[in-house]
DNA sequence: GCTAAGACCTCCCGTAAGGGGAGAGTCAAT
DNA sequence: ATTGACTCTCCCCTTACGGGAGGTCTTAGC
C-alpha cells in the first residue's frame, strides 16, 4: 500500500491528476483512512493505471476511458473505439493540414513582400519577361473583387507560391463593371483543381513601369507606358499584368498610399 | 449603426462571441447606448471583425490576435506570429501523426485477432512455412520482457503490421533468467530503424503445436513437439518460434488461462 | 395607452483535464 | 516535542465561448 505521492512516481501520473481520476472513479484508491483521509494505493492498482495512461496517450477522453475501462477486458474488445477514435484523428488532422497549407501561402508571400522593392519608380522600363508556371481564377465583375480570387487560389497552392500576386486584364480599356480579369500566382510546381485554372503563362519584350498609391489613380501610369509604346512603334499585347509588389495583404489591408504595383505590358 | 444581432449576422459571429470580444478589449462596439447599455457597431468596425475571423482560422488564440490587432498594420507585420503558428502547429500535426500511426497499428493488430482461430489443438501438425519480412528488438532477460519487444515494434512499424506477434528463442532450453530472445512482428512493408531489425526471416519445413492457456505451462508442448520430432527421426533448428495467436494486448492484458499460442519448430 | 413579440442586457454556471495555491492536518524521524 | 515532508479539502484559473435565468428595451398592432 503506496500514499499517492508515491504510487504518483510509480505511474508518472501527477498527484493532481490522481486525485481527479478519483473523483471521477476511475482509478480509486484501494483504501482510505478514514481519519486523515489519505488515499493508499496497491501494487495490483498499477496495471489499472498503466491502462488508463496507454489510453490517454492514445487520446481518448477520460469518460470514455471510464466506459471502455468498464465494458472491455481484451484489446480486441476495443476495436470499435479505437475505430471511432481513429475517425475523430484523421478529421483532427485533415482540419490542421488545411491550416498549415493556408499558413505557408500567407508566410511565403509575406516573406517575399518583406523583400523591399527597389526599383526606378515612375520610369518606363523594357525587359524581357520569362514565362511563368501561373495559377489563376478569371472572373467578371468589379476590379475590387479580384481579392477574392488571390485569397481562393491563395487557399489551394499554399506553400507553393512561388511569387507576388499578379492580375491579367483581359478588357481593352479601363471598365467600371463587368471587368473581365483573372487573378493568382506563380508557382514552383503546378496543382490540379477544379476552380483554379494552372497553366504556363507565355513570356516575351515588354514595357514595364511602377505605380506608386491606390489603384484607383493607376490611369496616367497607364497612359505613360501607352505613350512610351506609341514612340517606340510597338503594338500592345492583351492581357495586361499588374504585378502587386505591395498591395493589401491576406489579412491586413495595410494603407492604399503605400501600395507599390508594377504594370507590365507585352508588345510586338 | 447595427445593433449587436445584425453585426452578428454580417460577421458571422455569434452574438455571445462578438459580447465576449467586447470584455476582451478585441472589438469594442462603436457605441453603447449609456441608458439601455445596447452596443451599436459601424460598418467600419467590419474590417476589424473580418481581420479575427481570418486570424481565429489560422488558429491563433484571441489574447494574440489582440496583440497582432495593436501591432501589426500589414501581413508583413504577420511574418513572426505566422512562423511561431506554423511551428506549434507542425509540432501538434506530428503528435496527432504518431497517436495515429500507435493506432493504426492496435486496430490492425486488434482486427486479427478477431479473427477466430479455428485450429487442430492437442495435435502435432507438419507445414511448410514460408519466408516473411519480419522486423523485431532482440534482448536478454526474463521471457517477461518480451512485452516491450512488442510494443516497441509496434510503435515503429504501425499499420505495416501484417500479422500476429512472434517471439523466436535462441537459447537450447528454458531458461528462467537472461534468456536470449527476439519479439516482433511479421510485415507488410520493410521499415528502416535503428533500435528495430528488419530483414526476411527463411522459410522451411517445420512442427507445430497449438498451447492452449497461460506461458508458464508451454513446457509439456515444447516436450510433445520434441517427441514427435525425435519419433520422426527430424533435427530441430534453433531459434525455436512462438506466435502468439491470443495473448496479452497492447492494452489490456486479458485472461491468460485464454491465451493461445502456436510453437513452431523448423526441422531437417 | 396597452400589450405582446422579439431583441437585447447582465450575471452565473458549465465545459476538459487538471494546475496553483491557501490553510490545515498527518507521518516519520530526530 | 519539533521539524520537514506529505497529504487533505476547497477554491479559483485556464479557452472560447454556449445555455439559461431574469430583467429591460424597442417596435408594431390595436
Amino acid at each position: 500500500m503506496f500514499p499517492i505521492g508515491q504510487f504518483s512516481k510509480m505511474t508518472r501520473l501527477s498527484v493532481k491528476a490522481l486525485r481527479h481520476y478519483h473523483d471521477l472513479g476511475l482509478l480509486a484508491p484501494d483504501k482510505i483512512d478514514p481519519d486523515s483521509g489519505y488515499r493508499y494505493y496497491k501494487t495490483s492498482s498499477l496495471e489499472r493505471a498503466r491502462v488508463i495512461v496507454s489510453l490517454k496517450d492514445l487520446g481518448f477522453p477520460l469518460e470514455e476511458i471510464g466506459t471502455i475501462l468498464a465494458d472491455c477486458r481484451e484489446d480486441t474488445d476495443l476495436l470499435q473505439f479505437l475505430e471511432t477514435r481513429h475517425q475523430d484523428l484523421e478529421t483532427r488532422l485533415a482540419e490542421l493540414q488545411a491550416r498549415k497549407h493556408a499558413l505557408e501561402g500567407l508566410i511565403s508571400t509575406a516573406r517575399q513582400s518583406r523583400e523591399q522593392v527597389r526599383l526606378r519608380m515612375d520610369e518606363v522600363v523594357e525587359k524581357d519577361l520569362d514565362p511563368m508556371l501561373f495559377a489563376g481564377v478569371r472572373m467578371k465583375g468589379g476590379y475590387g473583387e479580384i481579392g477574392k480570387a488571390f485569397s481562393r487560389v491563395g487557399r489551394k497552392a499554399g506553400f507553393k507560391i512561388a511569387g507576388k500576386p499578379l492580375g491579367l486584364f483581359y478588357d481593352e480599356g479601363y471598365r467600371e463593371t463587368d471587368a473581365d480579369f483573372e487573378g493568382g500566382f506563380p508557382l514552383r510546381k503546378p496543382i490540379d483543381d477544379e476552380v483554379v485554372d494552372c497553366r504556363e503563362l507565355e513570356g516575351g519584350h515588354a514595357v514595364s513601369l511602377i505605380h506608386n498609391g491606390p489603384y484607383s489613380d493607376c490611369g496616367p501610369t497607364y497612359q505613360a507606358l501607352l505613350t512610351h509604346i506609341a514612340e517606340k512603334g510597338y503594338t500592345p499585347q492583351s492581357p495586361s499584368r499588374e504585378v502587386y509588389l505591395k498591395g493589401p495583404g491576406m489579412i491586413f489591408k495595410g494603407n492604399p498610399a503605400r501600395y507599390i504595383t508594377e504594370i507590365q505590358l507585352l508588345v510586338e
